[in-house]
DNA sequence: CATGAATGAGACTTCATTCAT
DNA sequence: AATGAATGAAGTCTCATTCAT
């Protein structure tokens, strides 16, 4: 997927990245709005104007780390999507895959399931509203062809359930650092268990 | 003595909590921050400073609006503890209140479940978070007391399980009027239904 | 049901003079700019729109409060002035009843004495730049007259020392009111000695 | 003593002090609450906002410009007060001191003299509170070191006369640029000649 | 006379952003 | 690349004042 971006600051490689990484932590711990570019220079031992050095403005780094992280997101469903594998084995690598892709990028998903909704009404942001269903369809799709296959209860509603995977998987992401970081895979695991038995007894 | 108002015939029954209900519809479509004191002025008809005759300040007003929603909540969540009922129907009362008391206040769980978080950390809220915990919680003993009782699947982590319901519950407030609030029950119902059996056909 | 014809709630017909007093208390404690028309409400058991039954305007309440105490003023300095007495004896009757006249009006004193330098600028009170220089005024002259008369120190620099004694004499009205309000004669008395004698011991 | 600034070409030596001097000149003009931050920046050839670059707020000016001016004179005093001069000279110089202070601090003395009273009552002001008695208390002092030594007059009302002796100082913060600026001391010789000696010829 | 709601102007302050050095 | 000063637009809030009831 090519980047839709250059950088259109001037730009040393190196001090790029840093700067979004604590940005997007500032993002995140604060909200967007509430977030002053001045916090962020501080927090990068810089004066405030300095950052324009860097960035074209504060709209433009929350617009470089989300579209970044959901470039990542649409690029892992793809492979998943694309790898040939069983209603059942897809449903599993799609949620265990969004909660690695979360953990690895916190502040970025953090940020995202917090102010995306908000963002995605400014001019320059409609590929928020446009990514918020990706997730969902690729699960309702998954989950139909499950039904279909007998792989999953018969009589489903596959719309209303991927709402809540997706809403389940998502909710990690302002569990906060102790919670979804350190390994995603402990998360996935039990909420795929959970998700497929249910939590009655089988008989 | 000061006899009760008795206002004739342009009785004004509070003009409060209609403010509080515009004010609750503008912070959740646009954010807390991102709402200006004038815009929810204009959509009460009034001037921006009219509005500081009501409310000391636009924090006073999330706050009431926060407040209050989660009191009710609170309330809703002991009247089902204290009701006496099995580990299932707690759980599935915990679930269908929980719909349906974010289906009759949508704005407020919107502004809940996207602000609480940042604004917790402002003095005079820390109530928010110790009151994003309680269905948490609840949610947890009664996952624990189902297991020991054979109700709910042996070796359940009631831990991640209880957050994963409580993230899928809370998920519908940001569905949007279109998606909670006609008929919660139709909510509550097949998410029950997929909590308890899970995906997988029985055999 | 209260009896129609006389305003009953308070036995006073008139209720200006009471109301001026109390502004003239919080003027004087909090500054006239400080001071918020609410307060003075607050303080006399009233709304702020009901005082503009009274008044015309926050301002036209000083300008009644410090208009009648510098005609006060004015005629009790007019009466010294006309009673044909000596440089000596005109001296200390103005020092006297000015200490007097400041020990009744405590509050319209101190407001005086804070505020109209910088109300004068205002339209409408010229009259506080003319009220200024009276004391000075009266004082310069008897002292000259006095000089004339050998009465006083041959030599004496009558502008300044008039506006020595004229600082003197109004500093009591910052004293608060445990200073100049229960005795005024008792300031009088120790001061004219001073001002008279001088600090160093007769030879 | 104002050092001549050299500035090599577009020498920016601190304007912090620069806007500082403005801001006192328009504080002892108008009055503290009259003023308005855009007139102080009116003044200074820059817009409302960008003296935030230098200040915290419109209070934290007044805190230094008098907050300086304070320490100054403590300053002074304590240097007087630690000469080793008998009562008369300690008199003397205290006096001439202080009418020199305020001759070089017009504005500041001018605001303090107005507006301490009122901003004593502020959290952060207490300094305003404590710095009134400390003139009056060096007087009274020497006051009865004199009357002890027999410098001064026997049965001085030490309190009463430190309090005159005082306000006729300050009073000439409130005379004007052309009443104190140009000679202080031709006021401080005058009045320490009518304070000593007082009005009646010595016989 | 008093109330309670509302007005309208303006105050202080914040903040993203620019630009000469 | 960074600094420090300044801009300009907004935003929250205050307050004297008005007016129907």
């Amino acid at each position: 997927m090519p980047t839709k971006k250059k950088p259109t600051a001037t730009s040393r490689p190196e001090r790029r990245p840093e700067l979004l990484a604590i940005a997007a932590e500032v993002f995140a711990a604060q909200g967007y709005d509430a977030t002053t570019v001045r916090r962020i220079a501080d927090e990068a031992g810089m004066l405030a104007g300095s950052l324009y050095h860097h960035f074209d403005s504060k709209e433009s780094m929350v617009d470089e780390i989300l579209s970044t992280f959901l470039a990542g997101l649409r690029t892992t469903y793809d492979a998943v999507l694309d790898a040939g594998l069983g209603p059942r084995e897809t449903l599993e690598a799609l949620v265990t895959e969004s909660f690695r892709h979360i953990g690895r990028n916190l502040a970025a998903a953090a940020i995202y399931r917090t102010e995306a909704a908000h963002l995605a009404t400014r001019p320059g942001f409609q590929y928020l509203a446009e990514a918020r269903p990706v997730l969902e369809r690729a699960l309702r799709r998954t989950l139909e062809r499950g039904v279909a296959d007998g792989v999953f209860r018969a009589g489903l509603d596959t719309r209303l359930t991927g709402r809540f995977v997706r809403d389940a998987v998502w909710g990690a992401a302002a569990w906060g650092p102790t919670g979804a970081t350190d390994a995603p895979d402990e998360l996935a695991r039990p909420y795929l268990a959970l998700l497929l038995d249910g939590l009655a007894p089988r008989p």
